[in-house]
Parts: structure tokens; sequence; C-alpha cells
DNA sequence: TGTTTGACGGACA
DNA sequence: CTGTCCGCCAAAC
């Protein structure tokens, strides 16, 4: 049986919890990691269907050219800032803060 | 069932 | 560096 839409989610939000602190991952990457290959798009959705309350690091995610594309680029560029990551020119430095997955 | 959408990615001018 | 274009693909319509 095909993993339903909520199984997916649910590996998402798991692998959003290991990101480390400090550390960005990308759309593509996670994706790559909950098994779905080129499904970058899904996971953004799969993000903007989270709670505004919710505690998992959302602010983490960033597109592969280390830029926000987040609606809500601003809060989550001071969440960003709070942890250490630094952003120069709206750019976050992947070699520096890229989670490299396990 | 066909079309549009989009928090993407990568190639290219 | 920036803007544009195209491939990808599930979800929404």
């Amino acid at each position: 049986m095909a993993e339903s839409r909520q199984f997916t989610e649910e590996r998402v939000w798991q692998i959003l919890h290991q990101i480390p602190k400090g550390q960005i991952a990308t759309y593509g990457q996670i994706a790559k990691l909950a098994g779905i290959p080129r499904h970058s798009r899904l996971i953004g959705q799969i993000l903007s269907g989270l709670p505004p309350d919710t505690k998992l690091p959302w602010h983490r995610v960033i597109n592969s050219q280390g830029r926000i594309t987040n609606p809500a680029k601003d809060r989550q560029q001071l969440r960003l800032e709070e942890e250490g990551v630094t952003l120069i020119n709206g750019r976050v430095s992947l070699k520096v803060y890229g989670w490299d997955a396990s």
C-alpha cells in the first residue's frame, strides 16, 4: 500500500526535529531523507500546514540557494539569527551552516 | 479526469 | 550577480 500523505508528513516532522540547532537543511535534502527524492515542493507544502505555534524548527529549512522562500521570511530570519545563523545579503551560507545529514 | 498551483532545483543567458 | 525558463510531482481545484 502506497504511503499515505500523513505517513510522509510524520517522517518529515521527525527529520525536521533532527536538524541541529544553528544548522540548515534544504527542501530537497529533506525530501531525499524522507525517501521521496524530487519532492522538494511537497516539503514546502507540508511545512505550510504546520501550526503557527509548533515547536518544530521549520525555520531551519531554506532552498538550495541558501535563500528564504518562506512567506513569513522576516520571522524566519529572526529565528535563525537568534540561534547564530547569520544571513549575508539575504542569504545563508550552506557551506557554513549546511546540515551534514548522517 | 484535466488543469492549475507552488515555502523547489538546476541550468542558462 | 539577477532574471528566466524548464523539469519535476503531489495536492488542490
